[in-house]
DNA sequence: GTCAATTCACATGAAAGAGACCACGGTCTAGTG
DNA sequence: CTAGACCGTGGTCTCTTTCATGTGAATTGACGA
């Protein structure tokens, strides 16, 4: 039977030892390439350990250049010494959707972590700022925040709620609070009040880039953990690197890339990983993601994205805001949906640009006016299987 | 030919509405002694 | 008499609409050589 033996393959796979070791979620034990930041920070971090309030600190640095795992680290460590102090260390990620993108539920989490509750709506947000300043107040203890992608509040928010953060210590008596900002964006502190960036920026660190040398050795280490002996072939680290440090330096893409690279191999029944596997790893990855990205966004969303689609296929490649408004209204029509404005197709133009589907850019025609000069940028093998997803969602025939 | 004014087709911002969710406090109802 | 059901009010959050203002260069038209 054909479902046994998928089963018993996986069951004994000859490819992967441990596949964990190769995901994101994975904490290794050492962190190659970050000595000189980890200890940087460490020593900014080190007073807390004598009960001394330590500065606030920003770090920034690409996706996947390692800023996460290294303040996990540090987080751990600090843990680990503190047991005597009363020191708090509490992580928070202000990406996640419905968890962390509101000032309101910033503080709820944060609340929550300290063992209160707090309704998930209904309250005014002035009354949740004290609940957390009693909540934090009722012994002495010294906390420190890790804000992981802050400049993603600044973006959904404004910049208030940091400043009230940075100003909460001048309320509390007993507390001291920190707070480790980390982003991808380096421009972010450009555009926020100048109060709030001396405060949260008392210490600055940079994380570069990986370069494609030290992609190599993390892979390594990496692929020795994950992958079965003799089953990474020749050459295959070193363009899992190339490729990566091409994006940026992206360590987490590296991986990505050498973990679907050996799934493609694991499926086909080969034991060991050649480099053509990678390069069909890299359009998977790539397919996979846009694909992702439009099966789950609304439908007002797609049927913008079918509107560019269409067009683009008619004729050109250079798409103006117009006419996508145009042939998103027919797609409406035909859908039998609601159109909106204008306006609102604009904003998700941009969203859509943000994202990668698109890339635009904001052009002057003179006197023919200004708008976005719109490209489709998702490679020609995924448009049907996108239309064909979209089309399915929109209840077409 | 040169220069500033004009003009288009949107971009970009700000404010505010709609509808969903929720807490809180007061009132009503039904079950209990 | 009291616990729970049921409202109304007031708050947040997301997605939108409405109204207002901004903008960059092709075009236009006046001007002078």
């Amino acid at each position: 039977m054909k479902v046994q033996k998928i089963f018993d393959s996986f069951m004994s796979s000859n490819i992967f030892n441990n596949k964990g070791v190769l995901q994101s979620n994975y904490t290794p034990e050492t962190i190659p390439h970050r000595d000189k930041e980890i200890e940087q920070i460490a020593s900014i971090l080190a007073p807390a350990l004598r009960q001394e309030r330590t500065s606030n600190l920003f770090v920034y640095g690409n996706t996947g250049t390692g800023k996460t795992l290294s303040i996990h680290y540090l987080k751990n460590e600090l843990l680990k010494r503190s047991d005597k102090s009363p020191l708090r260390v509490e992580y928070l990620n202000c990406k996640l959707r419905k968890v962390a993108d509101t000032e309101y539920r910033i503080l709820a989490e944060l609340i929550k972590k300290f063992g209160h509750e707090v309704p998930a709506t209904g309250l005014p947000t002035d009354q949740v700022y004290n609940k957390f300043i009693e909540v934090i107040e009722q012994e002495k203890q010294f906390i420190i925040l890790i804000l992981d992608e802050v400049d993603q509040i600044v973006k959904k928010m404004s910049d208030g709620f940091l400043y009230n953060l940075m100003r909460i210590n001048t309320e509390l008596s007993k507390t001291q609070l920190s707070v480790i900002g980390i982003s991808n964006d380096v421009t972010f502190l450009d555009n926020i009040d100048p109060r709030v960036r001396s405060s949260l920026s008392e210490e600055e660190i940079i994380f570069p880039p990986y370069n494609a040398l030290q992609l190599q050795d993390i892979l390594k280490t990496r692929a020795e953990l994950a992958f079965k002996k003799n089953v990474v072939g020749e050459g295959v680290i070193a363009k899992c690197a190339a490729i990566a440090a091409r994006e940026h330096g992206d360590a987490r893409r590296a991986l990505d890339l050498l973990r679907v690279a050996g799934e493609l191999t694991e499926r086909e029944g080969l034991a060991k990983i050649s480099l053509k596997y990678i390069d069909q790893a890299n359009a998977k990855i790539e397919k996979d993601k846009i694909l992702s990205i439009i099966e789950t966004e609304p439908k007002q969303f797609q049927a913008v994205i079918l509107a560019i689609i269409e067009l683009s296929d008619k004729n050109k490649d250079k798409i103006f805001t117009g006419e996508v408004y145009q042939a998103y209204q027919d797609v409406c029509k035909r859908a039998r949906m609601e159109m909106l404005t204008q306006r609102r197709i604009g904003d998700i133009i941009s969203e859509f640009d943000m994202l990668g589907l698109i890339n635009a850019s904001v052009i002057s025609k003179g006197r023919y006016g200004k708008t976005r000069e719109i490209k489709l940028a998702i490679s020609k093998q995924i448009i049907e299987r996108a239309k064909k997803i979209i089309n399915e969602s929109l209840g077409f025939a």
